[in-house]
DNA sequence: TATGTCAAGTCCCATATGGGACTATTGAAA
DNA sequence: TTTCAATAGTCCCATATGGGACTTGACATA
């Protein structure tokens, strides 16, 4: 379990690379780490809640009645690792599983009012976080990334 | 300080995310995932080169005599497994580790040229993959995007 | 009904990862 | 000098991760 960790506060790595667009996706890489791994340390020291079971929430936050290989699907994650995520997190009655009774492989998931509770809670640090990180920006580059991160994904 | 965050109630279309900066750091991570995740198997299929072993590989490619805990720094990664990567890349004449006189404790690394070379035709994958990845963009947003990922790093 | 194929999930296992303890060394304070 | 703290790096271990095999169910064709 990750707890405690620390990331380096300030990097020489916009001189390692300035090169061309490898630059551009290194620094991609880069922020997207430092972004996300304290925020999901926190989840599992605090709420117990991994990365997968995170992204579960995320998702079914935004959508309802998903089967699992779609969040699979839309996340790029593999579909063992959101089975186990599914599994935990409905055990935990933070989502339902509604077998599909014209298909039996299939499953709808649904995230409850109590994991929406959760993931409300969650999604406030991950605001927080996002602030942070993009504090350096001001409107006009919120806008641009904004964009151009849509056109990306 | 917290943001107030409005989640859109269950927005429609496979675009999942696209709200706020929220959606934007979500998107900045998926996009460095599905950027990464392939390079990397390939690295490790092909040349027997981990993800840590590469990124060392990347910075002491860009800067030379460089202390092992500098390249965490750099890269927001955990010092024992830039130890292990360094260990193996030693081991593979990929790089050199120079023991410091003045201090036992330090080492700086150098890139060999063997190691240059490989990664030199590591690059190349690179290359095309970011190629591949950042395609939906025109001129302009590729000089947005760098401008903006410069100030994030 | 039998058969082959695909689809949705789960299971198993090898590896990658990261936290924390530990070692060895240095430098500074007492 | 002794002691204490900081630094650089390694080791150990528990967990997270992802590939691939496997299971079960659906459906098409015969």
């Amino acid at each position: 379990m990750r707890t405690n960790l620390t990331i380096p506060a300030q990097t020489d790595s916009g001189a390692v690379l300035e090169e061309n667009m490898i630059g551009a996706l290194w620094h991609i890489c880069f922020v997207a780490n430092s972004f996300v791994f304290p925020i999901y340390a926190q989840y599992d020291k605090k709420y117990k809640i991994s990365r997968m079971e995170f992204v579960i929430l995320y998702v079914l936050s935004h959508r309802d009645n998903l089967m699992a290989w779609e969040i699979c699907r839309m996340t790029g994650l593999p579909k063992n690792n959101i089975s186990r995520g599914v599994n935990k997190l409905e055990t935990r009655k933070l989502i339902t599983r509604t077998p599909d009774p014209a298909d039996a492989r299939r499953a709808l998931l649904t995230i409850t009012a109590q994991g929406k509770a959760l993931f409300d809670e969650l999604i406030v640090s991950y605001v927080d976080r996002a602030e942070t990180c993009l504090s350096p920006l001001d409107k006009k580059d919120r806008k641009d990334l904004e964009r151009i991160m849509t056109k990306l994904a």
